[in-house]
DNA sequence: CTCAAAGTGTAGCCAAGGCTACATTGTGTA
DNA sequence: TACACAATGTAGCCTTGGCTACACTTTGAG
């Protein structure tokens, strides 16, 4: 290999590092959506007993049609299970990420609020950071939360 | 209005809320884009001198390809001067944004480190956290770092 | 001064996730 | 039981943000 013509940069965060961080929240956006819909899933069976398109359109903030693409995608990746016209069912696979889910949301919520955020202003932050806490962080927000 | 034909949900959490915290989510996720490059901007012309495409893509981990069409839409939005073939330049209104978000990044890691979390794990969650983390969240963050 | 290789730019593909407009299905009530 | 309207589904458009493949500029080494 040859010697570039310009010295690779030497950045205050070293690259690697960095472009592997941003990397792996790219990774993390693709599943947002995955555990918002399973999440609100489970919700919505155990308050009405079933989920609707609906339902979930107005809990997410979105139209039907964006619903039903995402349901689409969700079932073959095997998450959800959806028959026209029918109710929502999560899989088992789909059932265990909404509980992983709903815990971190509950962790991350208590902790804010712990820190004297506003319960509003904990559940809308707690919505954007829950997705990329890590295991080891998560842990460390339980600990840290005085009740 | 006719009554409908089934009830609304009352959901254990309150639809309307979460419906304007994924919104909120949302939004912050159109700006991450633009933040991640201006921050890196910032970084390198700080470390180099000059921002080149080659160093912007290494550092965010995807092709010059991606870069440079990201720019062209930062140039738009008036975060960011570019020219064919010369180094990138921040806006005054690019600077300011990039000082904002080196000042976040800061902040939550250095919580994240003074709870204990290891430097990589602390990196990576923060590259996810920041975007998310409201002016309210960021100050008690900043209160609660032991040092 | 040349020219090969590094850097940069462009064309065109893909998936996700928004949307509006319109078509189809289900069902409670009159 | 019919049918209006809610619920659901489909067609097609947009933007963002990935990518590969290929074309064009710059530049430093020889």
């Amino acid at each position: 290999m040859k010697k570039p013509l310009r010295p690779a940069a030497k950045a205050v965060r070293p690259s690697a590092l960095q472009a592997e961080s941003l990397r792996q929240t790219r990774r993390e956006h693709a599943s947002e959506t995955a555990e918002d819909y399973v999440e609100a899933i489970a919700d919505l069976s155990a308050s009405q007993g079933e989920a609707r398109v609906v339902d979930l359109a107005r809990r997410l903030g979105v139209t039907h049609v964006t619903v039903n693409r995402t349901l689409a995608r969700l079932q073959r990746e095997g998450f959800v299970s959806v028959q026209p016209y029918r109710a929502i069912f999560l899989t088992p696979t789909g059932l265990k990420l909404a509980e992983e889910c709903q815990h971190r949301h509950r962790v991350v919520v208590a902790f804010l609020r712990s820190l004297g955020i506003s319960e509003k202003i904990a559940e809308i932050d707690a919505e954007g950071i829950e997705h990329h806490v890590s295991p080891e962080t998560l842990a460390a927000l339980a600990r840290h939360t005085h009740r």
